[in-house]
RNA sequence: GCCGCGGUGGUGGAAUUGGUAGACACGCAGGACUUAAAAUCCUGUUCACUGAAAAGUGAGUGCGGGUUCAACUCCCGCCCGCGGUACCA
């Protein structure tokens, strides 16, 4: 009994005991040994060494969720792990690891459900993550392991927070500096409006002896609009369902990302981040890195960089008086200047109460109802032509033609200045408009040269436009913009995409902010002040001393419905005036690659000498998904801490590998439904839950009528007396309906039926017609991996079955790592087959075969062709390719039943990175001390690669007809009199001179007749 | 619509600088071993045609053109699939 459960356990053929141990290729024996032994040794602990060269290989670390791991998630850990492993036997010093994206929603939104802390989902979920992750065999450094929700983490979360709120962005020199030289700056001269950095929209300008002058309060509101992390009012994206405030980069299609509840824009007052600042440098940075151009290309996408002209319009408010209002507008077409036959301003434009008559208010006040009415979904997915006139005209700043001035929602508030200059000839969008609502069109570019050309290429030669007739169009923008700036009515702008950052959510499963609000004009302790509807509004900043400002436990997670987290239902933490809100998911994933360089330090997020010594991430492993996000932020915050002196470079990931997504085969059964018809007799139902080959199924005649012939036989065979019926005098009518099962029900496409009649109730008494080979085939289908689908396979079960080598063999073998493909467990037996020859090599029925015989140097040959097509595909992160040079390499060395140490022994050394268990008890079994994983990676040796001979082939007219043997040094006339006197090669010459003879040293020799 | 990526046997994929298209593996077919099965090993396997076989001929990397002695690879024009993005002035 105990000897038949140990068998079970092992999964291995009862075989095993009747050999002795160790013969046989035992994966799950091996694990454990090797597992001791690296847990024993430390072997992939590591610390700053610089006698040896540094190497920082990442993975994006997980958001642990509930449900853990599918195949999917491992690829890019064991692609990383190779890579890390690899490095490390070339002699680096290779920092490799891995922690918990831990605060976010999943945990929290189970906790309202269930009450259950989300500190305990989460943990709980850690503990699954890593349990595994052991199984897969990872060489991560587990001793720098992070978890962004434990306070010695986001104690520094916090702290970056506060170097955000404690500085601000001078862009005369271009950096983040201390906040105390803002400061400084108004002491010494105020904010005069000739300040290059001065808004007027922001506030007035003051003189030094104001800002002495001023309360604390007042200087805070100023301070506030150049912190680089601040509080104000802003349209935000807010999500009901969610109750709480979304990043742009978390809202897709007016949805949001998590669970695709509806969003609206709302006006919340909230913490931002000063990312826009760093726009340029942002776009700057992507040319100095080495990631997908899709990647880069997105971010490009995101900030949107623009270059145009800001024109000026000024505004006829009546024919008797002209009180200067402007409206300024932005334009990437300034050449198109002659062509405005109307302006437009966003619905929320400021400016649009003062601008609509008496006469169009009735309709004004209609329209902006129905846009207030219209949400996100809406807006994108339906895009009607709406717009309302204001009655008001604006004069055109060159001809002084009056302009209407129309309000219409195809005008954002957010971009640009919320206005813009429509130029019906010239854009889609305004002509549609001009055309619904009658509006004139002046023609301005002629295009009559360039067939083909769209309405808004920038090409074609202008017309109808006064100075700028006769000129190409690029030519045009930079005359009107010049224009524009002598005459003082606008200047040449640059204008970007990207929004500031959102940066409070309205949750509880967060990181506190580090900040608690004024209330007594003493700054730091309670006050209220009377009328003032600001009161709490002025943020202070905890000292670092009061770090961490440690979550609170609250009772209930939901939240308060006003807007305000469940923070806010927790009585002490509203006692001391803390934020209420919480940080997003991002503020601890943003820096997190840093704390990994010395995870447990108290007094600094990270020493200066350890981020010297690791400096960036070298290598950075993760999905595409994070393209916006995550990457984008990371890169911001970088800069700023780059800025203010704490990090020695200003790019956080130098190269980024994007692993493709693993998708599920979902597996379908097809359920039979048929109809019998006796004679005279009404249809009756037969068959009941009975399920039928694919193949079968396909046999059948497609009219859905049964007849008497082969298929027919077969389906009477199988459902037995149940079909016993006339088909000669009446008829079976059958239709088929596919049913989604689980694919753990089955094995490749064969269903297994015992499992299927275990699975669910309504399948135990399920009967089958099979195939001619007696099995029931389902019908397959690719979709995203997932629970509902029922899709999801478990790393833990193919590594029960095949062992964790065989497991990372088959990710990496699966095809090239960027590519997305499907997890088809088909192919799966392939690299267990060679797992077990590779094994084989090794040991024999009788045991340990390897001698320590001179190896031939065709053994030599084989072994050294593989070190370096295995060490150049490493290189170039072609892992697949890899694996099937081993595979070709064991093959050949069986055929010549090598046994040599002298090349067994590298073999074992080069195979360590992918199959780590393997490699490393072979490595023990040649007797070596210490683990393989730190022995030095074998090179190839130039003299066993040259050849020489090659076999070549000889093409005729670019057909192959033959092949030849010749010496490597072989001049081309030798080489065209040996080919020339081939039999096969003469069929084609007819004895005749070539035409042309090209002779490739070492590649091809190819005819022409 | 725009941007990015891709399209190769029955299947996953290989071909790295323009140089034997289909490596390696799965699956399938046949065979060996076995009382039998499993495991293992061997042979074949792009398609079509000819042939008993050996072999030969033709076609062939989404489609249509082009450059070249030679194209999966480079150029032009399309088609399809995947991902991102969308009133951004």
């Amino acid at each position: 009994m105990c000897v038949f459960k140990t068998c079970m356990a092992l999964h291995v053929s009862p075989k095993l005991f009747y050999l002795p141990t160790g013969m046989e290729y035992d994966f799950s024996s091996i694990e454990e040994r090797c597992k001791k032994l690296w847990a024993e040794q430390r072997v992939y602990e590591v610390s700053e060494n610089p006698s040896l060269p540094k190497l920082y290989i990442l993975d994006m670390f997980p958001y642990p969720s509930g449900a853990g791991l599918h195949v999917g998630h491992p690829l890019g850990y064991v692609a990383s792990d190779i890579y890390a492993r690899y490095k490390r036997m070339k002699g680096y010093n290779v920092l490799h690891p891995m922690g918990y994206d831990a605060f976010g929603l999943p945990a929290e939104q189970y906790a309202i459900e269930t009450g259950t802390h989300p500190a305990v989902t989460t943990e709980k979920a850690i503990k699954t993550f890593r349990a595994q992750m052991d199984k897969i065999g990872f060489s991560y450094d587990w001793s720098r392991e992070i978890k962004t929700c434990d306070p010695a983490y986001y104690k520094w979360t916090q702290w970056m927070f506060l170097r955000l709120f404690n500085s601000w962005y001078n862009r005369e020199h271009d950096k983040a500096e201390d906040i105390s030289t803002l400061i400084a700056r108004f002491e010494k001269e105020g904010c005069h409006t000739g300040w290059k950095q001065y808004d007027p929209q922001q506030h007035p300008p003051f003189t030094a002896d104001d800002w002495k002058a001023f309360s604390f309060k007042q200087r805070e509101r100023i301070l506030q609009c150049y912190r680089l992390a601040y509080r104000s009012f802003t349209e935000v994206n807010w999500c009901e369902a969610l109750g709480c405030v979304l990043a742009n980069d978390e809202v897709k299609d007016g949805k949001s990302e998590r669970g695709g509840h509806p969003v609206t824009r709302k006006k919340m007052r909230q913490w931002s981040l000063r990312i826009t600042e760093y726009a340029e440098r942002l776009l700057e940075g992507l040319n100095r890195i080495d990631w997908s151009e899709s990647i880069k290309e997105q971010q490009r996408n995101w900030i949107g960089r623009s270059e145009g002209c800001l024109i000026k319009f000024n505004v006829q408010l009546s024919k008797f008086k002209d009180d200067g209002l402007v409206i300024e507008v932005f334009t990437t077409r300034p050449d198109t200047i002659f062509g405005v036959t109307f302006l437009v301003l966003a619905p929320e434009h400021e400016l649009l109460p003062l601008l609509t008559t008496r006469e169009q208010k009735a309709a004004m006040d209609v329209y902006l109802q129905y846009v207030k009415s219209r949400s996100d979904v809406e807006r994108q997915q339906e895009k009607k032509i709406t717009g309302c006139f204001t009655g008001t005209y604006a004069l055109h700043p060159f001809t002084g033609k009056e302009i209407p001035i129309w309000t219409a929602e195809y005008v954002l508030a957010g971009y640009g200045t919320g206005a813009i200059m429509a130029v019906p000839a010239d854009d889609e969008r305004d002509r549609r408009f001009a055309e619904k609502f009658g509006l004139p069109v002046i023609e301005i570019i002629d295009k009559s040269m360039y067939p083909g050309a769209g309405i808004e290429d920038k090409v074609g030669r202008m017309i109808n436009s006064d100075f700028l007739n006769g000129m190409e169009v690029a030519d045009a923008i930079q005359a009107t913009i010049n224009r524009v700036e002598k005459l003082g009515i606008g200047k040449r702008q640059v204008n970007y995409k990207l929004r500031d950052a959102s940066f409070s959510r309205q949750r509880y499963w967060g990181e506190p902010f580090p900040i608690r609000y004024l209330v007594q004009e003493r700054p730091d302790s309670p006050f209220v002040e009377e009328n003032d509807p600001d009161e709490a509004d002025i943020p202070v900043a905890l000292s670092e001393s009061e770090l961490p400002l440690l979550l609170p436990d609250v009772q209930d997670f939901r939240p308060t419905g006003d807007g305000r987290s469940p923070l806010a239902k927790n009585e002490e933490w509203i006692k001391c005036h803390y934020e209420t809100d919480t940080m997003p998911g991002y503020a601890g994933s943003s820096w997190y690659f840093l704390r990994y360089t010395d995870p447990h330090n108290p007094n600094a997020f990270a020493s200066k000498d350890k981020l010297r010594y690791w400096q960036n991430v070298d290598v950075y492993f993760g999905g595409a998904e994070h393209a916006v996000g995550h990457l984008l932020y990371s890169r911001f915050l970088t800069k700023v801490l780059f800025d203010l002196g704490e990090v020695m470079f200003d790019e956080p990931f130098k190269k980024l590998v994007n692993q493709g997504m693993i998708q599920g085969v979902s597996k379908f059964i097809y359920r039979l439904f048929a109809e019998y018809a006796p004679p005279g007799a009404s249809p009756q139902k037969i068959l009941e839950n009975y399920y039928i080959s694919k193949d079968v199924y396909l046999s059948l005649e497609a009219d859905g009528e049964l007849r008497r012939n082969d298929a027919w036989q077969r389906l009477s065979a199988e459902a037995g007396n149940e079909l016993n019926c006339d088909v000669n005098t009446a008829y079976i009518r059958y239709s088929v309906q596919l049913v989604r099962i689980n694919v753990a029900l089955t094995e490749g496409d064969v269903l297994d039926e015992e499992k299927l009649k275990a699975w669910r109730t309504d399948y135990a008494t399920a009967k089958f017609i099979r195939n001619a080979q007696g099995q029931v085939l389902c019908h397959a289908e690719v979709e995203k991996m997932s629970k509902s689908k029922h899709n999801v396979v478990n790393p833990d079960d193919v590594i029960a079955r095949y062992g964790a080598d065989c497991f990372r063999m088959f990710e990496m073998f699966l095809g090239p790592l960027e590519q997305s493909k499907p997890w088809d467990d088909k192919g799966i037996n392939g690299v267990f087959n060679f797992l077990k020859k590779f094994w084989r090599l090794y040991y024999d029925d009788k045991g340990w075969r390897v001698t320590d015989n001179e190896p031939d140097t065709a053994a030599y040959k084989i072994l050294h062709k593989t070190i370096k097509k295995v060490t150049d595909d490493i290189e170039r992160l072609n892992f697949n390719t890899c694996v099937s040079a081993m595979m070709i390499a064991v093959n050949e060395l069986t055929a010549i039943k090598c046994n040599s140490r002298k090349i067994l022994e590298p073999l074992a050394l080069l195979i360590a990175p992918f199959a780590p268990f393997v490699a490393e008890e072979l490595w023990q079994q040649f007797g070596n001390s210490g683990s393989v994983h730190l022995a030095r990676y074998p090179v190839a040796d130039a003299k066993y690669l040259a050849e020489d001979e090659h076999t070549y082939p000889v093409s005729v007219n670019g057909k192959v007809r033959a092949e030849i043997i010749l010496p490597a040094n072989i001049t081309s006339d030798e080489a065209k009199a040996r080919v020339l006197a081939l039999e096969q090669i003469q069929k084609w010459t007819n004895g005749n001179a070539p035409k042309k003879f090209i002779f490739v040293p070492g590649k091809i020799i190819n005819l022409v007749v």
